[in-house]
DNA sequence: ACCTCGTCCTGGTTGC
DNA sequence: TGCAACCAGGACGAGG
């Protein structure tokens, strides 16, 4: 499950690699990966490409090239981005979730997989990118845009958990559920709290509690608990800084009650039920 | 408009 | 031991 520092993470690592090469040969191995496009026709598309800039946009990676046209890779839930300076040797067997290579104009490939087959490719044409992503993503969390009050006006007036709030991402781009878990407990905010219950001061808690589950996960580049790789193969260190996450029934780092395990906007949802507030507190504003 | 749930997909784990 | 059922969840669409 690939959020924002994962994401971050490979493009990071991706850019320096990638920026001012061509596309010189693509191959598409999996049809899903384009839908509804044919993959062999987007293969034709992107061959010849010199990328621009590799950016990120919430969950998205994002392939600018100098023609203007952009590649938005989404991964999903396995998805991973691969770099080697040449071509497997082949004779140990290819791996068989590879679901996508493009080759760049120095011989070095750019290998995507991919177990589940959830990930997307979508090829855009100049103008296109940033319509498509003003209807699917708030603001960056890390960004200035993304504000107390940006945030107090998308939670206001909703009764669902605040949680699911999180996970949609055109409330902020990049969380997912470890991070969305993360960033309540750093805020003090049990999940299943109503988005629409919470005061000034616990929206700013949300906000802060965000923004340093996202740093941290940065910081340590990334969470690898199955799939998730950085383009060089090598492994995140974040899944060990965890402070709720999959951590039912150890002691919460903060007050040293049993981590629980509960269900929050239909997904697996960790919390400590002593220090992460149910009730509405009652701060003066 | 809001909210919940089913769908896609595969591998790993659980339970009988 | 074998094998079916279940679980994981990001985005999206259906339906209440």
């Amino acid at each position: 499950m690939p959020e924002l520092p994962e994401v971050e993470t490979i493009r990071a690592q991706l850019a320096p690699l990638v920026e001012g090469r061509s596309f010189e040969q693509v191959s598409i191995l999996d049809s899903r990966l384009t839908r509804p496009h044919d993959p062999r026709e987007v293969a034709a598309e992107l061959e010849g490409e010199e990328v621009s800039t590799l950016e990120r946009r919430g969950k998205y990676v994002v392939v600018q090239f100098e023609t203007d046209r952009a590649l938005l890779i989404h991964l999903r839930m396995t998805g991973s981005l691969h770099h080697a300076h040449r071509s497997p040797p082949g004779t140990t067997g290819v791996d068989p979730y590879r679901r996508a290579v493009v080759t760049l104009d120095n011989g070095s490939d750019v290998t995507y997989r991919d177990v589940r087959r959830f990930g997307t490719w979508l090829l855009l044409e100049p103008g296109e990118l940033d319509p498509y992503l003003a209807v699917r993503n708030g603001p960056e969390p890390l960004g200035r845009k993304f504000t107390t009050r940006f945030l107090r006006d998308r939670l206001s007036g909703r009764n669902a958990p605040v949680k699911a709030a999180l996970l949609d991402q055109r409330t902020v781009a990049g969380l997912g559920n470890i991070y969305a878990d993360e960033a309540l407990w750093h805020a003090g905010l049990h999940p299943h709290r109503p988005a629409g219950s919470l005061g000034e001061v616990e929206i700013r808690s949300v906000r802060g509690g965000i923004r340093r589950a996202l740093e941290r996960g940065i910081a340590r580049q990334g969470a690898t608990l199955r799939d998730y790789r950085k383009p060089d193969g090598g492994s995140g260190s974040m899944q060990h800084e965890f402070k709720v996450y999959g951590r039912e029934g150890e002691p919460c780092p903060r007050c040293g009650t049993l981590i629980e395990k509960t269900r929050a906007g239909g997904r697996g949802t960790w919390y400590c039920p002593a220090c992460q507030r149910l009730g509405p507190s009652r701060e003066t504003a």
